[in-house]
DNA sequence: ACCTGAACACCGTTCAAGT
DNA sequence: ACCTGAACACCGTTCAAGT
Protein backbone atom coordinates (compact mmCIF):
# COMPACT_ATOMS: atom_id res chain seq x y z
CA UNK A 1 0.00 0.00 0.00
CA UNK A 2 2.83 2.32 0.57
CA UNK A 3 6.46 2.35 -0.77
CA UNK A 4 8.42 4.17 1.33
CA UNK A 5 11.10 6.89 0.77
CA UNK A 6 14.02 6.13 -1.10
CA UNK A 7 17.50 7.17 0.98
CA UNK A 8 17.86 11.09 -0.73
CA UNK A 9 18.15 12.71 2.03
CA UNK A 10 21.72 13.90 0.94
CA UNK A 11 24.54 13.71 -1.39
CA UNK A 12 27.83 13.14 -1.09
CA UNK A 13 28.87 16.10 1.65
CA UNK A 14 25.41 15.97 3.18
CA UNK A 15 23.02 19.52 2.18
CA UNK A 16 20.76 18.41 -1.18
CA UNK A 17 18.66 21.36 -1.77
CA UNK A 18 14.76 20.28 -1.08
CA UNK A 19 12.14 19.77 -3.82
CA UNK A 20 8.43 19.75 -3.18
CA UNK A 21 8.65 15.86 -2.86
CA UNK A 22 10.56 15.97 0.07
CA UNK A 23 8.16 18.54 2.31
CA UNK A 24 5.41 16.22 1.00
CA UNK A 25 7.32 13.39 2.30
CA UNK A 26 7.99 14.66 5.28
CA UNK A 27 4.44 15.34 5.28
CA UNK A 28 2.87 12.49 5.15
CA UNK A 29 5.18 11.04 7.91
CA UNK A 30 3.92 13.70 10.06
CA UNK A 31 0.31 12.63 8.92
CA UNK A 32 1.05 8.94 9.60
CA UNK A 33 3.07 9.56 13.21
CA UNK A 34 0.90 12.36 14.37
CA UNK A 35 -2.17 13.08 12.60
CA UNK A 36 -3.23 16.12 10.66
CA UNK A 37 -2.21 18.02 13.90
CA UNK A 38 1.70 17.02 13.22
CA UNK A 39 1.35 18.79 9.67
CA UNK A 40 2.53 22.01 10.49
CA UNK A 41 5.32 24.15 8.87
CA UNK A 42 7.70 24.71 11.11
CA UNK A 43 7.91 21.52 12.88
CA UNK A 44 8.23 19.82 9.08
CA UNK A 45 11.28 22.73 8.32
CA UNK A 46 12.70 21.37 11.71
CA UNK A 47 12.98 17.82 11.10
CA UNK A 48 14.32 18.87 7.23
CA UNK A 49 17.18 20.49 8.74
CA UNK A 50 15.63 24.11 6.97
CA UNK A 51 14.22 27.39 7.96
CA UNK A 52 10.38 27.44 7.83
CA UNK A 53 10.66 30.72 5.55
CA UNK A 54 11.76 27.79 2.97
CA UNK A 55 8.70 26.41 2.68
CA UNK A 56 6.94 29.19 0.83
CA UNK A 57 9.29 28.86 -1.86
CA UNK A 58 7.53 25.34 -3.01
CA UNK A 59 4.00 26.15 -1.61
CA UNK A 60 2.05 29.06 -1.30
CA UNK A 61 0.76 27.87 2.41
CA UNK A 62 0.14 24.83 4.56
CA UNK A 63 -3.14 24.31 2.62
CA UNK A 64 -1.42 24.13 -0.70
CA UNK A 65 0.93 21.57 1.12
CA UNK A 66 -1.88 19.16 2.40
CA UNK A 67 -3.36 19.81 -1.21
CA UNK A 68 -0.54 17.83 -3.02
CA UNK A 69 -0.35 15.34 0.08
CA UNK A 70 -4.06 14.50 -1.01
CA UNK A 71 -3.22 14.25 -4.38
CA UNK A 72 -0.37 12.05 -3.95
CA UNK A 73 -2.39 10.42 -2.00
CA UNK A 74 -5.13 9.56 -4.46
CA UNK A 75 -3.12 8.66 -7.47
CA UNK A 76 -0.81 6.35 -5.69
CA UNK A 77 -3.84 4.23 -3.64
CA UNK A 78 -5.36 4.07 -7.34
CA UNK A 79 -2.31 2.88 -9.12
CA UNK A 80 -1.79 0.24 -6.29
CA UNK A 81 -4.62 -1.05 -6.25
CA UNK A 82 -4.89 -1.18 -9.78
CA UNK A 83 -1.34 -3.55 -9.67
CA UNK A 84 -2.77 -5.40 -6.91
CA UNK A 85 -5.65 -6.84 -8.59
CA UNK A 86 -3.79 -7.39 -11.75
CA UNK A 87 -1.80 -10.40 -10.37
CA UNK A 88 -3.00 -13.10 -12.84
CA UNK A 89 -4.31 -14.82 -9.69
CA UNK A 90 -8.00 -16.08 -9.29
CA UNK A 91 -10.59 -13.94 -8.00
CA UNK A 92 -10.59 -15.75 -4.68
CA UNK A 93 -6.95 -15.73 -3.73
CA UNK A 94 -6.77 -12.24 -5.00
CA UNK A 95 -9.85 -11.00 -2.91
CA UNK A 96 -7.66 -12.56 0.23
CA UNK A 97 -4.89 -10.88 -0.98
CA UNK A 98 -6.58 -7.73 -1.12
CA UNK A 99 -7.57 -8.84 2.54
CA UNK A 100 -4.26 -9.54 4.15
CA UNK A 101 -3.27 -6.21 2.59
CA UNK A 102 -5.57 -3.85 3.71
CA UNK A 103 -4.87 -5.00 7.33
CA UNK A 104 -3.63 -3.00 10.06
CA UNK A 105 -0.45 -5.12 11.19
CA UNK A 106 0.66 -5.34 7.09
CA UNK A 107 0.76 -1.54 7.04
CA UNK A 108 -0.01 0.38 9.78
CA UNK A 109 1.77 3.46 8.29
CA UNK A 110 -0.70 3.65 5.14
CA UNK A 111 -3.84 3.07 7.17
CA UNK A 112 -2.97 5.85 9.80
CA UNK A 113 -2.51 8.37 6.42
CA UNK A 114 -5.89 6.80 5.50
CA UNK A 115 -7.66 7.50 8.63
CA UNK A 116 -6.04 10.73 8.63
CA UNK A 117 -7.10 11.55 5.31
CA UNK A 118 -10.83 10.25 5.69
CA UNK A 119 -11.37 11.96 9.19
CA UNK A 120 -10.36 14.86 7.02
CA UNK A 121 -12.72 14.21 4.17
CA UNK A 122 -15.74 15.04 7.11
CA UNK A 123 -14.47 18.25 6.98
CA UNK A 124 -12.73 19.21 4.29
CA UNK A 125 -13.73 19.53 0.54
CA UNK A 126 -10.36 18.67 -1.23
CA UNK A 127 -10.20 15.53 1.26
CA UNK A 128 -13.44 14.89 0.41
CA UNK A 129 -12.82 14.67 -3.58
CA UNK A 130 -9.72 12.82 -3.26
CA UNK A 131 -11.31 10.29 -0.94
CA UNK A 132 -13.99 9.87 -3.63
CA UNK A 133 -11.90 8.85 -6.59
CA UNK A 134 -9.97 6.42 -4.80
CA UNK A 135 -12.98 4.75 -3.50
CA UNK A 136 -14.75 5.01 -7.05
CA UNK A 137 -11.51 2.58 -8.45
CA UNK A 138 -11.63 0.26 -5.83
CA UNK A 139 -15.05 -0.17 -5.25
CA UNK A 140 -15.18 -1.12 -9.30
CA UNK A 141 -12.33 -3.44 -8.73
CA UNK A 142 -13.58 -5.38 -6.47
CA UNK A 143 -16.88 -5.50 -7.54
CA UNK A 144 -15.69 -6.91 -10.70
CA UNK A 145 -13.34 -9.56 -8.65
CA UNK A 146 -16.77 -10.59 -7.39
CA UNK A 147 -18.40 -10.58 -11.02
CA UNK A 148 -15.55 -12.85 -10.83
CA UNK A 149 -16.52 -14.76 -8.42
CA UNK A 150 -19.62 -15.83 -9.36
CA UNK A 151 -21.62 -12.91 -7.90
CA UNK A 152 -24.54 -11.81 -10.54
CA UNK A 153 -24.84 -7.70 -12.09
CA UNK A 154 -27.00 -7.25 -9.18
CA UNK A 155 -25.40 -8.35 -6.83
CA UNK A 156 -21.88 -8.11 -6.98
CA UNK A 157 -21.71 -4.15 -6.30
CA UNK A 158 -22.89 -4.52 -2.99
CA UNK A 159 -20.99 -7.26 -1.85
CA UNK A 160 -18.04 -4.95 -3.03
CA UNK A 161 -19.11 -2.76 -0.94
CA UNK A 162 -19.70 -5.04 2.21
CA UNK A 163 -15.84 -6.72 1.37
CA UNK A 164 -14.38 -2.84 1.52
CA UNK A 165 -16.04 -1.08 4.08
CA UNK A 166 -15.45 -4.08 6.79
CA UNK A 167 -11.57 -3.80 5.64
CA UNK A 168 -11.72 -0.30 7.13
CA UNK A 169 -14.33 -0.93 9.55
CA UNK A 170 -12.08 -3.39 11.24
CA UNK A 171 -9.23 -0.87 11.15
CA UNK A 172 -10.77 1.82 13.12
CA UNK A 173 -11.75 -0.62 15.69
CA UNK A 174 -9.49 -1.52 19.10
CA UNK A 175 -7.32 -3.80 17.92
CA UNK A 176 -6.85 -5.53 21.06
CA UNK A 177 -10.77 -6.51 21.00
CA UNK A 178 -10.76 -7.97 17.56
CA UNK A 179 -9.34 -11.14 17.56
CA UNK A 180 -7.64 -12.55 15.02
CA UNK A 181 -9.42 -15.85 14.44
CA UNK A 182 -12.83 -13.53 14.46
CA UNK A 183 -11.31 -11.20 11.66
CA UNK A 184 -10.27 -13.97 9.27
CA UNK A 185 -13.55 -15.86 10.02
CA UNK A 186 -15.90 -12.87 8.87
CA UNK A 187 -12.85 -12.35 6.09
CA UNK A 188 -13.75 -16.00 4.72
CA UNK A 189 -17.27 -15.49 4.89
CA UNK A 190 -16.96 -12.29 2.91
CA UNK A 191 -15.19 -14.27 0.32
CA UNK A 192 -17.52 -17.21 0.15
CA UNK A 193 -18.79 -18.10 -2.96
CA UNK A 194 -22.33 -16.79 -3.67
CA UNK A 195 -25.16 -19.52 -2.23
CA UNK B 1 -26.18 8.32 19.22
CA UNK B 2 -26.08 12.38 20.52
CA UNK B 3 -28.27 15.00 22.61
CA UNK B 4 -28.25 18.10 21.88
CA UNK B 5 -26.98 20.87 23.56
CA UNK B 6 -29.60 22.63 26.26
CA UNK B 7 -30.64 26.15 26.13
CA UNK B 8 -28.57 26.80 29.37
CA UNK B 9 -26.58 29.68 27.52
CA UNK B 10 -28.22 32.35 29.20
CA UNK B 11 -30.31 33.50 32.24
CA UNK B 12 -33.26 36.36 32.52
CA UNK B 13 -30.36 38.83 31.57
CA UNK B 14 -27.66 36.87 29.52
CA UNK B 15 -24.19 36.54 30.69
CA UNK B 16 -24.33 33.39 32.59
CA UNK B 17 -20.65 32.19 34.52
CA UNK B 18 -19.35 29.22 32.28
CA UNK B 19 -18.61 25.35 33.96
CA UNK B 20 -16.00 22.62 32.14
CA UNK B 21 -19.43 20.74 30.81
CA UNK B 22 -19.89 24.73 28.64
CA UNK B 23 -16.27 24.13 27.33
CA UNK B 24 -16.83 20.68 26.52
CA UNK B 25 -19.96 21.31 24.70
CA UNK B 26 -18.13 23.74 22.96
CA UNK B 27 -15.23 21.53 22.06
CA UNK B 28 -17.50 18.84 20.46
CA UNK B 29 -19.18 21.18 18.32
CA UNK B 30 -15.73 22.25 17.20
CA UNK B 31 -15.01 18.46 16.64
CA UNK B 32 -17.79 17.29 14.57
CA UNK B 33 -17.41 20.55 12.36
CA UNK B 34 -14.05 21.30 12.30
CA UNK B 35 -12.44 18.33 13.08
CA UNK B 36 -9.31 17.82 15.80
CA UNK B 37 -7.46 20.87 14.61
CA UNK B 38 -10.91 23.17 15.11
CA UNK B 39 -10.23 22.16 19.20
CA UNK B 40 -8.29 25.07 20.02
CA UNK B 41 -8.48 27.14 23.06
CA UNK B 42 -9.33 30.75 21.46
CA UNK B 43 -11.38 30.28 19.23
CA UNK B 44 -13.91 28.64 21.50
CA UNK B 45 -13.15 31.32 23.87
CA UNK B 46 -14.39 33.46 21.00
CA UNK B 47 -17.51 31.37 20.76
CA UNK B 48 -18.38 31.31 24.40
CA UNK B 49 -17.70 35.53 24.24
CA UNK B 50 -14.76 34.65 27.51
CA UNK B 51 -11.32 35.55 27.12
CA UNK B 52 -8.77 32.41 26.96
CA UNK B 53 -7.73 33.25 30.23
CA UNK B 54 -10.61 31.73 31.58
CA UNK B 55 -10.47 28.53 29.91
CA UNK B 56 -7.27 27.91 32.29
CA UNK B 57 -9.46 28.53 35.30
CA UNK B 58 -11.63 24.78 33.93
CA UNK B 59 -8.65 23.29 32.71
CA UNK B 60 -5.27 22.31 32.92
CA UNK B 61 -4.64 22.86 29.40
CA UNK B 62 -5.80 22.01 25.97
CA UNK B 63 -4.97 18.40 26.80
CA UNK B 64 -7.21 18.33 29.27
CA UNK B 65 -10.10 19.40 27.47
CA UNK B 66 -9.04 16.83 24.83
CA UNK B 67 -9.32 14.15 27.90
CA UNK B 68 -12.59 15.33 29.04
CA UNK B 69 -13.96 15.66 25.80
CA UNK B 70 -12.94 11.65 25.42
CA UNK B 71 -14.07 10.61 28.84
CA UNK B 72 -17.58 12.01 27.79
CA UNK B 73 -17.95 10.49 24.90
CA UNK B 74 -16.79 7.41 26.01
CA UNK B 75 -19.61 7.16 28.42
CA UNK B 76 -22.18 8.83 26.20
CA UNK B 77 -21.76 6.34 24.08
CA UNK B 78 -21.56 3.17 26.46
CA UNK B 79 -24.69 4.68 28.04
CA UNK B 80 -26.50 4.77 24.13
CA UNK B 81 -25.56 1.13 23.18
CA UNK B 82 -27.43 0.07 26.35
CA UNK B 83 -30.52 1.41 25.50
CA UNK B 84 -30.63 0.65 21.98
CA UNK B 85 -30.49 -2.96 22.47
CA UNK B 86 -32.63 -2.62 25.36
CA UNK B 87 -36.05 -1.80 23.63
CA UNK B 88 -37.67 -5.09 24.52
CA UNK B 89 -37.89 -6.24 20.69
CA UNK B 90 -36.53 -9.07 18.93
CA UNK B 91 -32.94 -9.12 17.68
CA UNK B 92 -33.88 -9.10 14.01
CA UNK B 93 -35.95 -5.77 14.86
CA UNK B 94 -33.03 -4.47 16.98
CA UNK B 95 -30.30 -4.77 14.47
CA UNK B 96 -31.76 -3.23 11.85
CA UNK B 97 -32.75 -0.38 13.82
CA UNK B 98 -29.24 -0.02 14.97
CA UNK B 99 -27.95 -0.54 11.70
CA UNK B 100 -30.46 2.62 10.74
CA UNK B 101 -29.21 4.77 13.85
CA UNK B 102 -25.47 4.78 12.86
CA UNK B 103 -25.92 5.30 9.74
CA UNK B 104 -24.44 9.02 8.28
CA UNK B 105 -27.55 10.13 7.66
CA UNK B 106 -28.82 9.40 10.68
CA UNK B 107 -26.68 11.02 12.44
CA UNK B 108 -23.27 13.52 10.92
CA UNK B 109 -22.87 15.10 13.79
CA UNK B 110 -22.17 11.92 16.47
CA UNK B 111 -20.53 9.87 13.27
CA UNK B 112 -17.87 13.12 12.96
CA UNK B 113 -17.22 12.80 16.15
CA UNK B 114 -16.78 9.19 16.54
CA UNK B 115 -14.34 9.32 13.30
CA UNK B 116 -12.64 12.09 14.59
CA UNK B 117 -11.97 10.80 18.10
CA UNK B 118 -11.22 7.50 15.85
CA UNK B 119 -8.47 9.08 14.06
CA UNK B 120 -7.11 10.58 17.19
CA UNK B 121 -6.64 7.31 18.68
CA UNK B 122 -4.33 6.27 15.95
CA UNK B 123 -1.72 8.50 17.69
CA UNK B 124 -3.08 8.49 20.94
CA UNK B 125 -3.13 7.01 23.65
CA UNK B 126 -6.19 8.31 25.75
CA UNK B 127 -8.05 8.35 22.60
CA UNK B 128 -7.53 4.42 21.91
CA UNK B 129 -8.55 4.29 25.53
CA UNK B 130 -12.22 5.45 24.85
CA UNK B 131 -12.59 3.78 21.59
CA UNK B 132 -11.42 0.44 23.41
CA UNK B 133 -13.97 0.57 26.37
CA UNK B 134 -16.79 1.65 23.49
CA UNK B 135 -15.61 -1.10 21.36
CA UNK B 136 -15.83 -3.70 23.93
CA UNK B 137 -19.63 -2.30 24.49
CA UNK B 138 -20.97 -2.51 21.74
CA UNK B 139 -19.07 -5.65 20.14
CA UNK B 140 -20.55 -7.61 23.46
CA UNK B 141 -24.11 -6.27 23.14
CA UNK B 142 -23.97 -6.62 19.23
CA UNK B 143 -22.68 -10.38 19.96
CA UNK B 144 -25.52 -11.28 22.23
CA UNK B 145 -28.12 -10.22 19.81
CA UNK B 146 -26.85 -12.32 17.09
CA UNK B 147 -26.43 -15.19 20.07
CA UNK B 148 -30.62 -14.36 20.06
CA UNK B 149 -30.84 -14.95 16.25
CA UNK B 150 -29.52 -18.07 16.31
CA UNK B 151 -25.77 -18.06 15.91
CA UNK B 152 -23.80 -20.26 17.77
CA UNK B 153 -21.29 -19.09 20.39
CA UNK B 154 -18.58 -19.81 18.11
CA UNK B 155 -20.12 -17.79 15.54
CA UNK B 156 -21.56 -14.53 17.21
CA UNK B 157 -18.69 -13.06 17.86
CA UNK B 158 -17.39 -12.50 14.10
CA UNK B 159 -20.75 -11.68 13.09
CA UNK B 160 -20.74 -9.11 15.35
CA UNK B 161 -17.67 -7.68 14.08
CA UNK B 162 -18.48 -7.98 10.67
CA UNK B 163 -21.57 -6.05 11.03
CA UNK B 164 -20.07 -3.22 13.15
CA UNK B 165 -17.34 -2.95 11.22
CA UNK B 166 -19.27 -2.49 8.27
CA UNK B 167 -21.17 0.26 9.85
CA UNK B 168 -18.47 2.23 10.12
CA UNK B 169 -16.32 1.03 7.17
CA UNK B 170 -19.19 2.28 5.52
CA UNK B 171 -19.37 5.90 6.97
CA UNK B 172 -15.32 6.24 6.12
CA UNK B 173 -16.63 5.29 2.08
CA UNK B 174 -17.56 8.61 -0.14
CA UNK B 175 -21.06 9.09 0.72
CA UNK B 176 -22.07 9.24 -2.71
CA UNK B 177 -20.42 6.39 -4.30
CA UNK B 178 -22.44 3.96 -1.71
CA UNK B 179 -25.55 3.77 -2.76
CA UNK B 180 -28.62 3.42 -0.28
CA UNK B 181 -29.75 0.07 -1.97
CA UNK B 182 -26.56 -1.48 -1.64
CA UNK B 183 -26.06 -0.31 1.21
CA UNK B 184 -29.44 -1.89 2.46
CA UNK B 185 -28.69 -4.75 0.15
CA UNK B 186 -25.28 -5.72 2.44
CA UNK B 187 -27.32 -4.94 5.99
CA UNK B 188 -29.92 -7.42 5.08
CA UNK B 189 -27.27 -10.22 4.25
CA UNK B 190 -25.62 -9.54 7.82
CA UNK B 191 -28.65 -9.41 9.52
CA UNK B 192 -29.70 -12.54 7.97
CA UNK B 193 -29.92 -16.05 10.16
CA UNK B 194 -27.72 -17.89 10.25
CA UNK B 195 -27.86 -21.31 7.64
C1' DA C 1 16.54 27.97 -8.11
C1' DC C 2 16.38 27.60 -3.34
C1' DC C 3 17.32 29.41 1.21
C1' DT C 4 17.95 32.77 5.37
C1' DG C 5 16.47 36.14 8.74
C1' DA C 6 13.59 39.43 10.45
C1' DA C 7 9.02 40.91 10.96
C1' DC C 8 4.13 40.43 12.31
C1' DA C 9 -0.26 38.02 13.52
C1' DC C 10 -2.41 34.23 15.94
C1' DC C 11 -2.89 30.94 19.61
C1' DG C 12 -1.31 28.13 23.98
C1' DT C 13 -0.05 29.05 28.56
C1' DT C 14 0.85 31.61 32.94
C1' DC C 15 -0.41 34.55 36.49
C1' DA C 16 -1.49 38.65 39.21
C1' DA C 17 -5.41 41.23 39.75
C1' DG C 18 -10.38 41.92 39.56
C1' DT C 19 -15.66 40.76 40.79
C1' DA D 1 -15.82 30.74 42.14
C1' DC D 2 -14.95 32.50 37.74
C1' DC D 3 -13.04 36.03 34.73
C1' DT D 4 -9.84 39.80 32.66
C1' DG D 5 -5.57 41.61 30.80
C1' DA D 6 -0.95 41.58 30.01
C1' DA D 7 2.97 38.87 29.12
C1' DC D 8 5.70 35.41 26.61
C1' DA D 9 6.62 31.38 23.51
C1' DC D 10 5.43 28.99 19.32
C1' DC D 11 3.97 28.69 14.59
C1' DG D 12 1.87 30.51 9.91
C1' DT D 13 2.92 33.86 6.60
C1' DT D 14 5.43 37.58 4.05
C1' DC D 15 9.29 39.40 1.90
C1' DA D 16 13.77 41.56 1.02
C1' DA D 17 18.19 39.87 0.73
C1' DG D 18 21.51 36.20 0.12
C1' DT D 19 23.96 32.06 -2.62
Amino acid sequence: MARRRMARRSTAAGARRLDAADWIEAAQDALAEGGIEAVRVEPLAKILAVTKGSFYWHFADRRALLDAVLDTWAHGRIAAIRQQVATGRDPDATLHHLADLYTRRANLRGLSIELAIRALARTDAAAARAVRAVDRARLKLVGALFSGLGWPAAGAPARAILFYSFLFGESLLDARTVTAPARDKAVRALIAPPP
